[in-house]
DNA sequence: GCGACAG
DNA sequence: ATCTTGTCGC
């Protein structure tokens, strides 16, 4: 990442109006790294938030797994309260802030990470994923429910099965099939790894349910952390 | 100008 | 995302 880019991120971390938050994803988008990937895939991690609306906070969790056993490594949750609203776009300024805490409490260095959102297939092609693995400097993946960007065809109905998502004449990502049968889940590369190996990765990761098992143990977890914090009041 | 719009 | 009961289907 550029001096200049680190510079916008230290004068306005995560505190900032969607105006200038839009101007911050500009400074970053020009620091994508794709096409590079990790060497060795050993730890993977899953992130992903819960709201407590009525705090009203936002609770991340990322979970360590380790590869390709998927074993637990490492897991870790963090409370923040909510200080940005969710406007489709800017989704890393809503929920960064405590995603990060959550990664600074690791004791482990994962090789890759899955988000819970877009990465470059994304209007200012930077998506949650790609915006926390420009800041954490890894490997990350966005997984999606729904699409944000781009126009795709009905993926085959067979588990595996993709199609690409593309804007303009670029391939973005992909809709994938997941599971057999089962709606598609929207892949895209957020930072260092391709669109094909992105998807290659998450198939991979993918143990018969509609998102892989990083996002569905992070998303476990992070109800958990809501869970506890609203007990504990 | 009008609609679409991750979580 | 979250608020919510029962309910359809593998």
């Amino acid at each position: 990442m550029s001096p200049a880019a680190i510079r916008v991120l230290r004068l306005h971390p995560w505190r900032v109006s969607p105006h200038r938050a839009a101007a911050i994803q500009e400074a970053l988008a020009g620091h994508l790294r794709l096409r590079d990937g990790p060497r060795r895939l050993r730890l993977v991690a899953g992130a992903d938030a819960a709201y407590d609306q009525a705090a009203p906070l936002v609770h991340a969790a990322v979970v360590v797994l380790a590869y390709p056993d998927l074993t637990l490594v490492e897991q870790r949750a963090a409370s923040l309260p909510v200080t940005f609203p969710y406007i489709p776009g800017l989704l890393a300024f809503r929920e960064g802030p405590a995603l990060l805490r959550a990664f600074e409490a690791l004791t482990v260095s994962p090789d890759l990470l899955f988000f819970n959102g877009h990465g470059i297939a994304h209007p200012r092609g930077l998506g949650l994923a790609s915006h926390l693995g420009i800041l954490l400097r890894t490997p990350a993946i966005g997984c999606a429910l729904q699409p944000l960007l781009g126009s795709f065809q009905e993926p085959p109905p067979q588990a595996g099965a993709f199609t690409w998502v593309r804007s303009g004449r670029h391939v973005l990502g992909a809709a994938l099939r997941s599971r057999t049968a089962v709606r598609p889940i929207f892949v895209s590369p957020g930072y260092r790894l391709s669109v094909r190996r992105a998807v290659r990765l998450t198939l991979t990761l993918c143990r018969g349910f509609r998102l892989p098992e990083p996002l569905r143990w992070a998303h476990q977890a992070a109800n958990r952390q809501r869970a506890l914090h609203a007990a504990a009041r």
